[in-house]
DNA sequence: GCCGTTTTCGGCCCGACTGTTTTCAGTCG
């Protein structure tokens, strides 16, 4: 079956392969074509069908013809070539930390080296030693890197977004509280809310750049200092992830954080825009000449370059730049504008303090509404349901200022029948494993509000016909923070056929829980404004369309 | 191999850091 993601990593091995045969910009080509593959939206296979794979950034005849032979075929014969001439060890040592093609190239060509095994023998044999260009350091950091190569498994893995955010924020928050550093932000990919992250780069202003760096290598959470300049760390923390640390002066902060979210393929557009209007943008400013004309905020960057504001989930070079150069992108629905959620869980053993906790913590997040699960299949498929002392201190709660209704959740396949349906007062789907969306329906006079997707469920990878469901139903497609459970995809699918999406907001769960930040990422990578958000507050959002003749407190 | 309100040919982002150097090459992001 092709993929998207198969794709790309087909054009990114092509790339590292014709690195190591010394091609000069056929490897950037094949990159820049291979993370535009990554980030689209669509399946390739529709897109070709259209012959509309021109229109992808960096894919011209050459590649669109390999990626329709490869949507043909399932291979492109130019890959496998490329296989038979370059020794696949040669690949290997490539990915080695402070190797690269021209390193790589040289073992091969001038020591007849092809593969780590063999590199680590001319190593241990002293063979590098007499090498031009190689000195004791350089000896001593392959040989590390062979060893840390034979450790650990295959590295590059990215980490799912949700994992990373609070080891992130907590790097973060020391940062804030323990340096003299005015201002701190987590950029890259993060920033971006992209599902996976590969590391963490971290932006920090500070008239002080030591004491900052001896802060976060202090950090319980840092495992080692991989290198340290003026302006520069970069440590490796204990879970394998990996942090830049930079300290930029306050006047080019802005210009920095535009630099270092990303993506490359967005900062390159952007220099090309600042070349056309003959200026020059890098991580220190917009410069005309010698001339600073910007670089203390995001928004003066853009300015300068006569763009409109571009929000970090966008900037994935698919069109936000040429939209912005027409004038002001549409306002991504925003944190503050999130104003409930009908969808919190309480374990069936939960007392009355339970619901006062949650109750509380949505005051403080000044909401208006929740809808709090009273009962559902259970996570092995039986009934359960709260006990009626902790739905009576529900059912208190209520007021005015925060309105708190109640909900049942419903499969397909398990509609639960001995729930206290009586009180519910709507409906939440939740998709089980082989389950027909068609089926869903709620028991008699119950609205089906929401439809919310749990991990585990066996159509969580192919959304659209539980969309599709929730269209017809006039229900929102919850959006929560799971990478793997694709998430993302969902809140993508949904605000392209026009479904509502509700934001989770994970209230009640710990403190430093993720859901709501990524969650809220998710929809405005997906380009939710506040109206495509079913919880986003406007006036217009009833809590719960209430079948007629109910109480009304 | 891609791309074009300077171009269909001749460019291709750019700066920090490291190691090995007597002024620079390679790697990384």
């Amino acid at each position: 079956m092709p993929s998207n993601a198969e794709a790309a990593e087909i054009f990114r091995n092509i790339a590292d392969l014709l690195d190591v045969l010394g091609e000069k910009f056929k490897p950037d080509a094949y990159r820049r074509a291979s993370r535009s593959i990554e980030t689209l939206t669509e399946d390739l296979g529709p897109i070709a069908a259209r012959d509309e794979l021109g229109t992808i950034p960096g894919v011209g005849d050459a590649i669109a013809e390999k990626i329709r032979e490869y949507l043909r075929t399932g291979r492109i014969a130019y890959y496998d070539r490329l296989q038979k001439e370059v020794p696949p060890g040669l690949v290997e040592i490539l990915r080695l930390p402070g190797l690269g093609p021209k390193t790589a190239r040289r073992f091969w060509v001038e020591l007849g080296i092809e593969g780590p095994a063999e590199l680590a023998d001319a190593v241990a044999a002293g063979r590098l030693d007499r090498v031009k260009g190689f000195g004791p350091r350089k000896i001593a950091l392959i040989r590390d890197a062979l060893r840390a190569a034979a450790a650990a498994p295959p590295g590059g893995a990215r980490m799912p977004i949700e994992t990373a955010y609070p080891v992130a924020e907590r790097i973060a928050g020391a940062l804030r509280a323990r340096s003299r550093s005015d201002r701190v932000e987590i950029a890259g990919s993060f920033r971006r809310r992209r599902e996976t992250v590969g590391d963490l780069d971290v932006l920090v202003t500070s008239d002080e750049p030591e004491a900052v760096f001896d802060t976060f290598s202090r950090l319980p959470e840092v495992k080692e200092v991989r290198l340290r300049g003026s302006t520069k760390e970069t440590c490796i923390l204990a879970n394998g992830l990996q942090v830049d640390l930079r300290v930029v002066e306050p006047a080019a902060f802005g210009a920095a954080l535009v630099y270092f979210t990303g993506s490359k393929d967005h900062n390159v557009h952007l220099r090309t825009i600042a070349r056309d209007r003959g200026l020059k943008v890098n991580e220190y400013g917009v410069f005309r000449g010698e001339e600073r004309i910007a670089g203390s905020t995001e928004a003066d960057v853009y300015a300068a370059l006569e763009l409109a504001y571009i929000a970090p989930e966008l900037r994935e070079n698919r069109g936000e730049i040429e939209a912005a150069a027409r004038g002001p992108l549409p306002a991504l629905v925003d944190a503050a504008e999130i104003v409930g959620d009908l969808h919190v869980h309480l374990p069936p053993s939960a007392g009355p303090s339970d619901v006062d906790r949650i109750v509380g913590e949505a005051r403080r997040r000044r909401l208006t509404y929740v809808g709090v699960v009273i009962g559902g299949p259970g996570a092995d498929g039986t009934p359960w349901s709260l006990p009626p002392a902790t739905v009576a201190r529900l059912i208190a709660a209520d007021d005015p200022a925060l309105r708190v209704r109640r909900a049942i959740e419903i499969g397909p396949s398990a509609t639960p029948r001995r729930l206290p349906a009586d009180g519910a007062e709507f409906a939440i789907g939740r998709p089980t494993a082989g389950s027909d969306p068609a089926d869903l329906a709620a028991p008699d006079g119950v609205p089906v509000r929401l439809i919310a997707h749990v991990a585990g469920a066996a159509d969580e990878r192919a959304p659209r016909g539980w969309i599709e469901r929730a269209h017809a139903l006039g229900a929102a497609v919850e959006v929560g923070p799971g990478a793997e459970r694709l998430d993302s995809t969902w809140a993508r699918h949904a605000r392209e056929s026009g479904t509502r999406l509700s934001v989770a907001t994970g209230l009640g769960g710990p403190p430093d829980d993720p859901t709501f930040p990524i969650a809220l990422g998710f929809a405005r990578r997906a380009g939710a404004l506040r109206p495509d958000v079913d919880n986003a507050g406007g006036g217009s959002t009833p809590v719960v369309r209430r079948p007629s003749g109910r109480r009304r407190s």
